[in-house]
DNA sequence: GTCTATACAACGATAGAC
DNA sequence: GTCTATCGTTGTATAGAC
């Protein structure tokens, strides 16, 4: 096994420099001004958000968001039922609302984190150690998106389909940059990115898994290097037969 | 890309041998005596049972199990609310009743198409193969599977994951029994074997992608072979770094 | 601005007719 | 064995008190 030293980010620093909070999110939200500034005092009501965000966040990772009623978030929220209807209009509108900012936040933070590095190579370690260190110190948030997008509608899935690919597609352009410089090889880029994203996608749907079993998200993150970084670098005419 | 005549193991002959259908879950359900019997008639129990479960596969699938009503329920399986309550006495029972059931048969056909292959190199590549034929094949019964264990009680969530996990160190005993043999070289099998149910997961739980990509089954089955094959042949000493 | 009290629709479930 | 009619409960949402 690599020694961790060798991963280009490690979890530590990660995380100290890129706070994706429930509060940055509940702030975002106000400034968006997604609900039509019903409260006045910014302070409250981004207080009052985050409680709501973090509420429907646990709530829905037992039972799933629409098995939360409004009454158990209330509870959950420390908020009256009259209280929470300050913040959106309906349940499916908060939902709405918790999509729409977060996936955003979310990819904003991964498109910063790739700009400072240049080369192919580097790049792609590093792309794949800042997508499991994001969904490591935010793993509700991405649990989330993934489980309660079939309640959007029809019209936000599609954007939420096409908010989640671009990921897909920052990946693969990567590996084409690498094709063409000549530090990859690699005949179906696109395919190659779907299979990473698969990989990381499980460190977070079945991160109780990883938990029991003691792995930490640097060691994944180097189990999934160690498969997919050889894949890339050496030259292949399919798999070798074995019989 | 190696030609698709490679593969162990091919789409069409896999499913004209191995009808895991919803009529076949009907019955064993019906046999299993999970309801105390009280529809006489068995031709006519099971032809209901397989209208309800695939009304309740069609039906989770647009906004999940909990979201699903059991008005709704009836009208889809063209059956009356009255008639619904013959077959199962809740709906958390209808849930417990088709997981119990589905998870296990869907292990038994995995585990039988295992046994006609010995030696551990052919062994790995047929179980990926057939692991991805079988969620092909019935892609709501998987993608079922997955999104709705958390409406299970927690006894039999526990129940549920130790049914899906055994899936996973059957492919690590695989990857192990070829250590053994010296055809791959491996550390940490179960985290192998953890890497390869990822990709395998993928294959029906992003579905719309790969149809819209024209991606066919075996087409993803030789790329994750083409992934993990040569990641098990060769002897590694950590990835390469690029710098 | 927030809470209490309540409206009314939809839910899971059942009793009784046929 | 199945359907119709209906039960009590719980759901989302809101009006009005403070």
């Amino acid at each position: 096994m690599p020694a961790l030293a060798e991963l280009p980010l490690r979890f530590r620093e990660f995380s100290a420099e890129h706070p994706l909070s429930t509060a940055r999110l509940a702030r975002q939200i106000y400034h968006d001004r997604l609900f039509q500034g019903r409260i006045k005092k910014e302070e409250k009501a981004v207080a009052n958000l985050e409680r709501i965000i973090r509420a429907v966040l646990r709530l829905s990772q037992k039972q799933g968001f629409s098995a939360m009623s409004l009454r158990d978030l209330s509870r959950e929220a420390e908020m009256s039922m009259g209280g929470l209807y300050a913040y959106f209009d309906s349940k499916e509108e908060l939902l709405r609302m918790i999509f729409e900012r977060g996936q955003r936040t979310v990819l904003e933070i991964f498109d910063e984190l790739m700009i400072s590095f240049s080369e192919a190579g580097a790049k792609l370690q590093a792309a794949i150690c800042a997508h499991l260190y994001l969904s490591e110190a935010f793993p509700k948030i991405f649990y989330f998106f993934f489980m309660e997008a079939k309640g959007l509608t029809h019209e936000d899935q599609r954007r939420s389909i096409v908010l989640e690919q671009s990921t897909e597609l920052i990946f693969a352009s990567i590996i084409e940059e690498g094709v063409q410089t000549g530090v990859f090889h690699c005949e179906n880029p696109l395919m190659t990115a779907a299979m990473i994203k698969a990989l990381l996608q499980d460190w977070y749907l079945k991160r109780y898994k990883y938990v029991r079993r003691k792995i930490s998200v640097e060691h994944y993150a180097t189990q999934v290097l160690n498969l997919v970084i050889p894949y890339l670098k050496q030259h292949r005419s399919g798999y070798s037969s074995i019989s």
